[in-house]
DNA sequence: TCGTTTGTAACATGGTCGTGCTACTTAAAT
DNA sequence: ATTTAAGTAGCACGACCATGTTACAAACGA
């Protein structure tokens, strides 16, 4: 946006428009993998042509890395309005369906929650050798432990959770615990299925409640 | 090998060779990616030309195939000679030591390993969006569970774990612990350290014992 | 020696890719 | 009505890719 703008065109939001793409390089991603989410094959899930999504990315690379930034935020929102439902909790036996609520925003238990993990798991793997992705990919990682940390230490000042717990450990393992449920039922999802994680998910923090 | 070899002409090992495509391929994986596996930088990482390389393998799919069922068959062996070193201990002393070393066994704690794991996240993930690579991923998903049930179920009939666990979901909670941490030691392995690993490991086999 | 088979190499084909570039359309501002 | 910039569409280029095919070298059995 230009201080002096002397001709402004069309109604269409920008912004909008680069989410509409996001979307379809999402699909592609999900139907057939990052590999294929070239240019060409998500403006034609787009519906447009290759020049207008180069409108609005100058690159190939800037768009992987604004999707990736777009899921960053979905994930991130879903997150904090769980954590703002256990604040506003006022007993301890509201307190416990909640945070497995919340944990389980970051498991694929339902069709949305699936497609986002694939999307998840093809970026992240993608990041390991696209020096781009890798800021996204590293927040991401860093805001799972420390949503995960925050539940658990809140847990123990509540008295949920023994106080011999070392914070830094249990944290490590149960986000990995999480992670390894997602990646699992994104590769295997007729075996991993939504009752096998929460089942999984239930028995872990009901042990760890001593 | 035909009844009737009626001209033979190399002394080299058909075998040898295919392991030697099969190694400069990794290599290519794990610094690249499984998306710059194509046949020429294969050949050129493996010092042959591209048609040598044809030669021994008919389809760019079918390196990959047998790639990844020497992955697998890498893996099996380390498991397998695993799991007699607990069978052969005769003291319960002897056999703690021993499953944290299996069970470590799927987790990249040293240089050799990392790289195995690499790899091993690389394909899996390619698995999801390739059928022909399916198989093998299903083998060794499968394979771990079959692993870590066992190792449960021996500790279990040695009274080192109690019997009121459920053996299906502490095989599925452990497996999914042990696949996080691998994802997480490739992804990030400035973060999820060795250390990091065998702690979180050891803290829930001590938890599992009670 | 000759013939057969395996190993090695190179070329042509058809395809996809990212990107630079050009041209046309639309609508607000003057 | 004219100007101006944003949006849209599409082409052309060079690079890379997998694969089919052909050609040649090497090594053994006959």
């Amino acid at each position: 946006m230009g201080v002096l703008k002397r001709g402004v065109p069309r109604i269409v939001d920008a912004e909008a428009r680069r989410r509409a793409v996001v979307d379809a390089l999402f699909r592609v991603v999900r139907r057939e993998g990052v590999e294929q989410a070239s240019l060409r094959n998500v403006a034609d899930e787009a519906g447009l042509a290759i020049g207008s999504v180069r409108h609005y990315f100058d690159s190939h690379d800037e768009l992987l890395v604004f999707a990736l930034q777009e899921l960053e935020e979905r994930v991130g929102v879903r997150l904090r309005t769980g954590a703002e439902r256990i604040f506003a909790a006022g007993t301890s036996d509201e307190r416990g369906p909640l945070v497995e609520a919340l944990l389980g925003e970051l498991l694929p238990l339902d069709a949305d929650r699936r497609d986002e993990s694939v999307i998840w798991l093809a970026f992240i793997t993608a990041a390991r050798t696209r020096p781009s992705l890798r800021p996204s990919a590293l927040r991401l990682h860093r805001g799972v432990r420390t949503v995960v940390g925050r539940v658990l230490a809140g847990a123990v000042a509540h008295g949920a959770l023994p106080e011999g717990l070392d914070p830094a450990v249990e944290t490590e393992r149960l986000a990995a615990l999480l992670d390894g449920l997602a990646v699992n039922a994104v590769l295997h999802p007729d075996l991993t299925t939504p009752e096998v994680m929460t089942t999984v998910l239930r028995r872990h923090l009901a042990e760890l409640a001593g």
